[in-house]
DNA sequence: ATGGGGCTTCCAGTTAGAGGAAGGTCAAGA
DNA sequence: TCTTGACCTTCCTCTAACTGGAAGCCCCAT
């Protein structure tokens, strides 16, 4: 298989093939032209990648379940160690997302949205500060 | 006031404020010795700019808005528009957090997460890609 | 022989700063 | 006066995980 190939059928784009390899992921072989060959064992490894990826491991993460997939003598509590980590960095994200969501969603609804300059938004950011002549140049 | 003033008095890290001067987001005066002198008006805009950020605009969105903010002859239906764009963004990426989130816990609460080798998080990753329904947990 | 994919390497750019080195400045204390 | 330590300066490199593009082979079909 051409790099092309396992990129169809991997899903992945060509270049982050590529960069996989740079990085050492994976290591196809070559072709007597120079091309990558990849074998079906290349292409399943990929595949793995691919998936660690779309559920938002690091390459770093992704590495690391490589090798305890590849590590007959791994305990599952290792791998459900490294996913509940995971876990709590993403219920942590969205935590903070939803924040920034409920706020954001308070000062759009509160905005008016016509054609006066009169903005909630931008009086909420521009809140709380030591300058109490808002919109007027402070000359000293 | 000196950078470790504003940095106090804004919440934003030295660093930080010296990048904001690099992209031109501020424009602090310089004292004879070289130093950044900031006035109260520089610090305003360095404590919105600090908002902004936290509300997760990336910087070009925190320059349109700044810029907003300046013009007396806005209408708030640009601030809004920019908001709901954002607040859109939020959501997506919120939606992709809590459906990486629901996989990966149903994964970790199938794995016994004992010493024994067997992993059905493992076995997810590792999944035949000629199968159906590839981007789906197999984990029901 | 020519054209069009597909493949190669290498370089640069992306976000929003963080980290650190080398060195100038300032105020206080010995 | 000298020194010390805090504060400031610029400049350079580094981060994550790719993506885009340029220049140039390779292969197959016409």
């Amino acid at each position: 298989m051409n790099i092309g190939d396992v990129s169809r059928r991997s899903g992945l784009p060509a270049k982050t093939i590529r960069y996989y390899e740079d990085i050492g992921l994976v290591c196809p072989q070559r072709s007597e032209n120079g091309y990558r060959r990849f074998r079906e064992q290349d292409l399943h490894k990929l595949a793995f990648l691919g998936r660690a990826r779309a559920l938002g491991f690091s390459i770093g993460t992704c590495r690391a379940l490589m090798a305890l997939y590849e590590d007959e003598g791994r305990e599952s509590a290792q791998v459900k160690r490294i996913a509940e980590e995971h876990l709590a960095q993403i219920d942590e994200k969205i935590t903070q997302l939803q924040s920034m969501r409920d706020t954001l969603d308070q000062l759009v609804h509160a905005c008016a949205g016509d054609h006066r300059p009169d903005c909630p938004i931008l009086k909420d950011l521009a809140r709380n500060t030591t300058e109490e002549n808002i919109g007027e140049p402070v000359v000293r």
